[in-house]
RNA sequence: GUGGGCAUGGUGGAAUGGCAGACACAAAGGACUUAAAAUCCUUCGCCGCAAGGCAUGCGGGUUCAAGUCCCGCUGCCCGCACCA
């Protein structure tokens, strides 16, 4: 054994030296053209907050900085892209409360994001960065859309939206969380503004069925086909007595038609207006849909408890199947955006129409039998028969649905139909650090789209970027930049003032990273070609209905219209779990304890602090970070370094060791690939252990356990490969292979159980086979002695693990 | 209400139906040290002196064998929420 004295461990000097050579060499330069296989993993881009990253920002940066590092050992050529989602509300407001300018608050952010990521060690090609409110960034952005305008997907809207009273914009439903802003927590209310709106529910199919060609974590995709909520059914058409008009209502059980005793408008139905002369209680109805239409959805909804409700007097409709006449209510249960905004009512098989006919006393009628309706609605569709339904009689839902719906067809009376919950994309914000959109308001020609050689729509300097009462955009206030020519017709028009929502930018950015300098187009087709799709994004869950789905839907579109290669942008989306605060809470400003990555950084180095964040617990759990932990893997660290005191001769694996060697080569590799690098931690820590326990490890085992270490804790193995003289730089270095003979042992230690009881342990030859297990075992001298006089009723034999006797 | 997930030592967590608690953290004891830190060694689910017994949220079941599979509960977390 070699006994020369190492200097000691010193992550400091260690990282610094590492970082920069890497810097200065390009190593994590993706190559192209290149005749390598590529491998494309990405990581969510931070939006650079002016609090700098937390410890929840490198778990799941490290984990993808793993897998590309192994990949580039594998023969990869690799991108592993980094930016910044900069344009969003936290930047502006920071600005207002301190009058620097958004673009100086974002300059900053970005600085020391980028310092804190380098210091982390992730090997990230900066070459490639992109700033999504980089004017030639969001040129692209806005220029998409104008394609998203000229297909017709691009509309604008009078609307109720929800306006957040706190931030003075408006929201997307999907930001809109518990009846509050999902940013700053405060009251959301419905306002009648015009808006962008984006025609996602055009591609509400496209989505789902994406998702059966891709390979994202099953809560993801469940999320995701929940929140387009796809569920087929038919609409019927209601006679209006003594009208030529019909009332037609969507219903996914059309089974139940003879069952419906009332109709119900949604407060905003159309019909209300049309009919006004004719309702008897007109005023009373007036009344109702202007309390409606003052609750918030938040007071919407959280009165759902108690139903109510006005009949509307004068009108009447006709059931198609029976001809009865039946009453039209109107309810606020029933919303206009969704189906036709009308229903057909079937108490005695629907909750909510049954609490309604309860409250109003109003006829239950049971139509399908298995139930108890005079207790509560009974809405089984697996079993159940039609009954005092006409010629659906005896028929089970099922085949009722199905009867009927052709029997409306063949009468004129309804079709089939699919409904989404999905709801078009609500696309305008009032506020200033955002893209401006690309549109000229004309009093001649209306919406005309700035034409392409015009863009960027640079965001005017303001002085003032303080939202407005009124809801108007502060770019509003900028009249120089306001007033314009229509550039359909060259008359005085004004630019539309309202900017688009963060989601913007992020929906596209991981096709800039492909040719992020690019200034002909947002990206050239042969290198999408090649670099696209992304072959592994991870991110967080609260994201899933958000910008995946937002991302998903431009991408599909861009390849609709022939612009990208692939119809879907991610191959294989994984979710890490959130890092929660010492005491198991949410990590948060407000809680206080926000833990930040530097400290760690500076106290037990990057390498230990990356491992830490793996080891911490399983991937995709929520875990509290504990700081003891974190120490505990600097002291892992410690004693990898020390190997290089404790030398053995040889080159290759000592006899003793090789199937342990073997057995962690392939351990590591497959954990790493399934996520769960605790394991894989847990069994280089076994393997060091071994080492210690054998005095020491040899040129060979040293440098597979740094081959195996290298993605997880690069710069230490670095310096170590350096220091022992294994070669320049580890980043090209094979993964090592492993041979499962050599992990054959000669002698395996298996239980020996007694009726089911573990009552002793024995060596045997781990090549035993069942047979011989039968018939040698019992002869067996420990065997002989627990089993005793007992007559031996049964052997199980389970190779390499137990073997369990049962006696008598 | 509804969809999804989870429940294992003081703590984070391991465990293709096959020896529950790997690997760590914390704690306790010891060695080294004038002392401390660092390091190294030992102990460490519960009851019991021991033999042994009991243990993976609770109650059943399947199996030679269940943390793991099935049925029924309870609790916690996340998403959605009057979507006809």
């Amino acid at each position: 054994m070699q006994n020369k004295e190492c200097k000691p461990y010193d992550p400091k000097t260690i990282e610094a030296k590492w970082q920069k050579r890497w810097a200065d060499e390009g190593t994590f330069e993706a190559q192209y053209p290149s005749d390598k296989p590529k491998f494309y993993g990405l990581i969510e881009f931070p939006y650079p907050s002016g609090a700098g990253l937390h410890v929840g920002h490198p778990r799941s940066n490290t984990a993808m900085d793993i897998i590309c590092r192994k990949r580039r050992m594998e023969g990869y050529n690799v991108l592993y892209p980094i930016g910044y989602d900069a344009f969003g509300l936290p930047t502006e407001n920071y600005a207002i409360a301190n009058h620097i300018h958004p673009a100086k608050v974002t300059r900053d952010n970005i600085a020391r994001f980028r310092s804190q990521l380098k210091r982390l060690g992730f090997s990230f090609d900066y070459s490639r960065e992109v700033d999504t409110t980089d004017p030639d960034y969001y040129k692209w952005t806005q220029w998409i859309f104008l394609k998203l305008n000229e297909h017709g997907l691009a509309y604008k809207h009078e609307m109720p939206i929800n306006w957040c009273t706190s931030c003075k914009v408006g929201l997307a439903n999907e930001e809109v969380v518990g009846g509050v802003c999902e940013r700053c927590g405060g009251e959301v209310v419905r306002k009648v503004k015009s808006q962008w709106m984006l025609r996602i529910t055009e591609y509400a199919q496209k989505l789902l069925d994406g998702l059966d060609t891709v390979n994202f974590i099953d809560k993801v995709a469940i999320q995701q086909r929940n929140w387009i909520g796809r569920s087929e059914g038919a609409e019927v058409d209601f006679k209006i007595v003594g009208r030529d008009e019909k009332l037609r209502v969507f219903t996914t059980r059309p089974d139940t038609l003879f069952g419906a005793t009332y109709m119900v408008l949604s407060p905003e139905h159309p019909l209300i207006d049309a009919y006004k002369g004719d309702i008897k209680n007109y005023g009373e109805v007036a009344e109702y849909r202007e309390q409606a239409a003052r609750k918030s959805d938040f007071e919407r909804t959280e009165m759902n408890k108690d139903k109510t409700g006005v009949e509307i007097k004068g009108l009447c409709a006709v059931n198609p199947v029976n001809g009865e006449e039946i009453p039209i209510w109107i309810s606020d249960y029933v919303l206009m955006s969704y189906g036709t905004g009308a229903i057909m009512a079937v108490p005695g098989h629907d909750t909510r129409d049954y609490e309604f006919a309860k409250t109003f006393d109003l006829p239950i009628v049971e139509v399908i039998a298995g139930g108890d309706i005079s207790q509560e609605a009974y809405s089984d569709v697996e079993d159940g028969i039609l009954v005092n339904s006409g010629f659906l009689n005896g028929l089970p839902v099922k085949e009722a649905k199905e009867t009927i719906t052709a029997w409306l067809v063949e009468k004129g009376l309804g079709e089939k139909k699919v409904n989404y919950k999905l709801r078009d994309w609500i696309f305008s914000r009032q506020r200033y650090w955002g893209e401006p959109i690309p549109m000229v308001l004309c009093d001649t020609c209306g919406a005309v789209p700035v034409p392409e050689d015009q863009l960027p729509v640079v965001l005017p300097a303001v002085e003032d970027y303080e939202p407005t009462d009124t809801g108007e955009s502060p770019l509003a206030k900028m009249t120089d930049w306001v007033n314009t020519a229509c550039p359909q017709c060259g008359g005085p028009a004004k630019r539309e003032t309202d900017t688009m929502p963060n989601w913007a930018g992020s929906s596209w950015y991981f096709l800039r990273y492909c040719d992020p300098h690019n200034d002909k187009a947002f990206a050239d087709y042969e290198k999408l070609s090649y670099w696209m799709n992304v072959d592994w994004y991870n991110g967080g869950m609260e994201h899933t209905t958000l910008h995946l789905l937002y991302s998903r839907f431009w991408h599909r579109f861009l390849y609709d219209i022939g612009l990208v290669p692939c119809p879907e942008p991610y191959q294989k989306r994984t979710s890490h779990g959130m890092v929660l605060g010492e005491t198991g809470d949410k990590m948060s400003k407000s809680r206080g304890n926000v833990i930040n990555p530097d400290e760690y950084v500076t106290e037990i180095g990057a390498d230990a602090t990356r491992m830490y964040e793996m080891f911490m617990g399983a991937f995709d759990q929520a875990i509290p970070w504990n700081p003891n932990g974190a120490r505990g893997c600097r002291r892992f660290l410690d004693r990898v370094w020390r190997l290089m005191d404790m030398l053995n001769d040889g080159e290759g694996y000592r006899k003793a060791l090789t199937p342990l060697m073997h057995e962690t080569i392939r351990k590591v590799g497959d954990d790493y690939e399934a996520m769960k690098y605790n394991t894989a931690i847990a069994q280089m820590m076994t393997l060091v252990n071994e080492f210690y326990a054998a005095d020491g490890c040899t040129k060979g085992e040293l440098k597979t356990l740094l081959l195996l270490l290298y993605p997880v804790s690069p710069h230490i193995c670095e310096e170590m490969w350096e220091a022992m003289g294994f070669g320049s730089g580890m980043t090209f270095e094979p993964w090592p292979e492993y041979d499962e003979d050599a992990m054959k042992r000669s002698e395996v230690e298996i239980a020996i159980q007694i009726n089911g009881k573990v009552r002793g342990r024995i060596m045997i030859d781990p090549e035993m086979t069942r047979e011989q297990a039968a018939r040698e075992l019992p002869e067996h001298q420990q065997v002989k002695a627990l089993v005793g006089d007992r007559g031996i009723v049964k052997l199980i034999f389970v190779p390499g693990r137990n073997c369990n006797i049962i006696v008598k």
